[in-house]
Parts: C-alpha cells; structure tokens; sequence
RNA sequence: GCACCCAUAGCUCAAUUGGAUAGAGCAUCAGACUUCGGAUCUGAGGGUUGGGGGUUCGACUCCCUCUGGGUGCACCA
C-alpha cells in the first residue's frame, strides 16, 4: 500500500491518522481529558442507542457547534444511523432522546435540530464547578494519558554541521519541539532526535573551504574549492585556526591537516548550532551520527537483507532499490557504482534503527525540499518488514522574511543570508516560536519582522502574553487588598462558583475547559497553530470578561469566584505558553 | 513533462478533519476609562472559499479537470 500514499490534510504523509478524537473506541484505556460533556453524554446516548437496539456500527461523535444558538454539544449520530435503518433522521433523533435519561442539573436543554441533530445544552453551574479542576490540576492541567506511554520519536532540524542554522530550521526546530511537547502531554513517551552526517562529501568540502580559508589569511592567492562553502563564517572559523594553531598547518594539504580543519570547524558549527537551539529553548535528547551506521555494519546489512529478499538487484555497477516492486514508479539506486550509497541506503537504515530501538512511533519533520525523499525511505522500511504507518512525516513549507513591506532575498552565497541567530537577535526568541508557529505546517510563512518587534495589541505574542501579565497583576491587587489567594490546592468547595454567571464569564469558562481537548487534536494531527491561535481565543475572552466586569469589590465571595477564574485563566495560558515554548510574564 | 504543497474579506491567515448562517487579526471608519495594567474593549463595512464538473441529507474540506504560485524530480543530501 506504499504506493497510495495519499495525503491527508495538512502536510501528513503516512497511511492513517490516529483513530479519531471523540471516538468511544478507547474508552476504559487510557483516560481522555475533555470539558466533561463528550464523556458525559456518550454514556447516555450509547445506553439509548442499546434499549432502541440502533448500533449500525457508526461511530459516535460530538461536536462543538459553530452557532451559540445550537447549543453547546452535538452529535450527528441519528443522521449516520437514518440510512441504514430506513427511517427519517429527525425521527431517529426523537427516538434517542427519548430513550435517554438525562440529569437537569447538569443538563439544561436537549432537542432535535436541522436535519437531525441532537443539541445539548449544559447547565451554568456544570461548567463553573470544573475551575475547581483546573485550579487543581494546575501546572498539569491539560495533560492526557491517551498516548499511553507509547514510545516515540520526533526527529526535527538534523542539519549537518556545514553551517549556521538558517530561518528555515528555525520554523523546523520550533514545529518539532511543539510537537514533541504536545506529544508528552498526550502522554507519549517523546525522545527529541537530531540525526547528522559528519562523514560525507559536504563535510569533506567543509574542511576544504576552511583550510583554504586559513591558507588565504596568508596568501590570498591560494585557490579555494570550487563548489565550497562560501559563508563568512568559514573566514571565522580560519581565524579560530590561525589563532590556535598559528602557522603550524601552513604545510601541504594533507589528509592530516584536513582532518584537523574537519574537526575544528564541526565543533565550532555544531557548539554555534547547539547554542543558536537553546535560544529557542529547544534540547535534544539524542544526536545520531550516521556514521555509527557504517561502523556497525547497519548499512551493509540493509543490502544484503533487502537483497536476500528480492529486493535489491545489480546494475550497470549499482545496486538498486526494486522500489517498482513496492508500489513506486521506479526502482532507485542505492549504492552507487563506485561503492558510495545514495541518502536513501543510511536513511532507510537509520529508520529500521529507530523501530529496533523499539520506537512504537516514529514523526519525521522535513522541510518541503526533502518531499521526494520520503516514499523511497518509506518503502525501504516497509520492505524490511516493518510496519511503515507509524512512520508519520510533517512536511513543513519555507519561511519568507518581510521587512518594512519588502521580501528580505536569502540566498546563501550573499551578504543578505539572515541565520536564525540574527533573527532572534532581532525580534527575541519568543516572537520566533510564536510566529513559526502560528500559520499551519502545510503554509509557506510570511514572518513580518516590524509586526514581530512592535510591542502592540497588534503583535499577537503580546496579546497572549499581556493576558497573562495582566492576570498576574489583578493576583498582586488582590493580594494587596487582603483577599486570600485562591491556591491552587484551595478547597474549592469553599468557593463560590455559582456565583459566575455573567456571560462574558461562562465563555471564558467554557473555553478554559478545551484546553486538554486542544491539546489533544493539535498533538494527535501535529498542527501546533491549533494552540496558537486557541491561546488568542484566550487571551480575548479574558480581555472582554476583564473590561466587563470588575474582579475585586467588596463582595467577597464573588472576588473569590471571580479570582477563581483569573487563576484559571492564568494557568491555561501558563501551560499553554510552556508547550510552545515561549515564555508567561508577570509583569511586562 | 511527472509528483507534492498552496489558492478563503483589501493584506496575513483560521475553520472542530464531511456538519447547520465560512471566522479572527491587521488595515479602514465610528465609539468606550474617577477604581484591579488602554499593550484593553465595543460596533460597522468587507466573501460566487481561484474557475468548472462530480460524490451526498450536507463540501472550504473528498474525487476529476482547468488556471496561477511554490517545491522537488541524480549513481547530490
């Protein structure tokens, strides 16, 4: 089935998505974190479904409906059941609620809408009581079990050390360390792996360019590779050389004094790139050298497996991949007739590595130029029989800089290359993470450098992080009018919560409630601007019930109450922030 | 030529993965503070979801086709 590889929305390549949200298919195995509805209802409906005998093997679903006025859970199961039974949906729909026996404390209204919709509304206090859960809960509030501990790698940036990261890793690092984030809060066991190659023609090149450099710093006549790396900072790195090792290395090119030149400049690039990463608060837990694929023996022991299994031939003095064989439009080689492999051979033997390293899933984040690689990679594993649907592949598009209204060019050989280092220089490591993150992987970037840096409503960093800050300083308020601070182990049944009922307040608590739910489908579909843009949400609810209705008065309980949900609010947006990586201010 | 991504308000993008009347921000215009942070809030205008077909109770979403932009198509990684 490789060769069906289809694409799902978004840029997902892989054979099927995880099983879907709001599926009862789970149940009992893992605890799902929702706003309380869906696990509510979907008791009640599948035990209406049971007495009407309607179980038509539809899956049960509800959704959060667009319109206010559709209240505040649907499901569409009469619509799915209508057909196989042969009956009208909205009469199907009567039947399902009338065989459900449903709780007017919790449960406010239910009817039958449209063309066969059940609508269900929710009590006020239904919702006001889960604060409690989330003041509770606090810095964990929105964590999930429903990876189940599943053992997974995300491997993201994997840049050879030929060079300083460009803007483009960037939007890779932040695109991977999101997801690996959202991933261990959906409780997947994440390892972060960076896989390099220090042993290829680059790195050859790479040693080239700087001795040549460093020979230039004293002869400027001394001819420089052709196809070698043009960057200044190959120039950096030879004044590095000169300054350790003096004239020492002013003899003939030798394989030694390449070597060393090798050595050098990948431990300067690589300490750069480390460093340039820990600005995005970004650390790995794993850096995989493909070279300790040869060295082990993996390598050959691919072409002879794949060989023993018919899968590779010999070829006008190559051997190649019989990828036709595997539903691909063409074979490929794989090591080429003068013995070097083609990527594919270490990279389908570094995937069959991460499977034996008993990795259950495996999420693979490449930039749009590495697409065609995949199918081949993905082949490769599957014929090595290993089941190549837990190999998920995030294809992310470029970024495009813009300042003051203008594309900023990048091209590596000129002056005007931006390194992600320079780019957060300029804004500052937080507007880096939140903009990259913003627009879905699948869509190129436009990254506005004077929008990044304004320090206004306009900024959407500021925007989240000003809700916070805001939040902060409302709790030092609070505090200093000698009301108790509602502690997150506060004995919640002291509070008030009833006493929220403005509907600014009830929005803002509803929203809080979707945060575990968020997290979940932007993990589980590995699109971090889901998060993003529900933190926005936040951040508005929070502003409108703020400029609405004053925190602190003289009543007493409803400022507690009303703190209650400041809390709340300061702590989604807290978690919320920390899985991005960016950082939740208490003062600005 | 082939494969993949994108096309939604003037601009940048969303849209619960097939749900009901497509939403935000910016920009434009008009408004709101004696008190907790105005880096805020309220309102208005703005759309044939690039064109055309199809699938079905229902399509921005899936299929086909055309157009335009991007990326890739090596015995480079």
């Amino acid at each position: 089935m490789i060769g069906s590889l289809t694409h799902m929305r978004g840029s997902l390549y892989g054979l099927d998505r995880f099983p879907g949200l709001g599926s009862e298919r789970e149940k009992g195995a893992t605890v799902r974190h929702d706003n309380g509805m869906k696990s509510y209802l979907a008791q009640k409906v599948a035990a209406a479904l049971e007495t009407l005998k309607y179980d038509g093997g539809v899956r049960l679903t509800f959704e959060k409906p667009r319109l206010e006025a559709h209240g505040d859970i649907t499901t569409n199961v009469a619509l799915l059941l209508a057909r196989s039974l042969g009956k009208n949906p909205r009469t199907v729909a009567q039947e399902i609620v009338s065989a459900m026996t449903i709780d007017p404390e919790d449960v406010a209204a239910v009817e039958v809408a449209g063309p066969g919709f059940i609508n269900f509304r929710f009590t006020e206090r239904f919702f006001t009581h889960q604060l409690a859960t989330i003041l509770r809960e606090g810095s964990e509030f929105g964590r999930s079990t429903i990876g189940g501990g599943k053992k997974t790698q995300v491997e993201f940036v994997s840049a050879n050390p030929t060079g300083p990261l460009s803007v483009g890793h960037g939007r890779q690092a932040a695109i991977g360390d999101t997801i690996a984030s959202l991933l261990q809060w959906t409780g997947h066991d994440v390892t972060r792996e960076y896989y390099y190659n220090n042993a290829g023609r680059q790195m050859r090149l790479l040693a080239e360019s700087t001795y040549a450099r460093y020979r230039q710093l004293f002869d400027a006549s001394y001819p420089f590779p052709e196809d070698g790396y043009q960057g200044d900072y190959i120039t950096d790195i030879a004044q590095h050389l000169k300054a350790e090792r003096g004239e020492s290395l002013l003899v003939s090119e030798t394989e030694e004094t390449i070597r060393l030149c090798q050595t050098v400049a990948e431990r300067i690039l690589f300490d750069g790139i480390k460093k340039v990463l820990a600005r995005m608060s970004v650390v790995f837990d794993v850096f995989y050298n493909e070279d300790s694929l040869y060295t082990s023996g993996k390598i050959q022991e691919v072409i002879s497996e794949l060989r023993a299994k018919g899968l590779a031939y010999d070829k006008d003095g190559a051997v190649w991949l019989r990828a036709t064989a595997l539903g691909l439009e063409q074979d490929r080689v794989m090591l080429k007739s003068t013995g070097e492999p083609t990527y594919r051979l270490p990279d389908i033997a570094y995937h069959r590595e991460k499977f034996r390293r008993g990795f259950e899933l495996v999420v693979d984040i490449f930039g749009a130029d590495h697409i065609a690689t995949i199918p081949d990679v993905l082949a490769g594993v599957k014929a090595l029989g290993y089941d190549a649907e837990n190999v998920k592949v995030v294809i992310h598009q470029f970024v495009t800089l813009f300042r003051d209204g203008q594309q900023v060019k990048m091209s590596k050989r000129s002056a005007n290359f931006v390194t992600l280092d320079e780019l957060i220089d300029e804004v500052g490591p937080d507007a880096v993470r939140f903009f990259f993150l913003m627009r879905s992987v699948s869509s190129h970037l436009e990254f506005d450098l004077n929008l990044a840096k304004e320090q206004s409503e306009k900024n959407p960093v500021y925007y989240v992080q000003y809700a916070h800050a805001r939040i902060a300083s409302i709790l030092r308020f609070a505090e200093s009018e000698g009301l108790p601070q509602p502690a997150a182990d506060a004995d919640a049944s002291r509070l008030k919560l009833d006493l929220l009922k403005q509907p600014e307040e009830i929005e803002l608590v509803k929203l809080l409630l979707d945060f575990p739910e968020t997290i979940q489908s932007a993990g589980l579909s590995f699109e971090p601007q889901r998060l993003t843009s529900y933190l926005h949400d936040i951040a508005t609810a929070f502003h409108k019930f703020y400029h609405e209705h004053r925190v602190v008065t003289q009543e007493r309980e409803l400022s507690m109450a009303r703190l209650a949900l400041c809390l709340a609010s300061k702590i989604v947006l807290a978690n919320g922030c920390k899985i991005l990586g960016i950082t939740a201010p208490d003062r600005m």
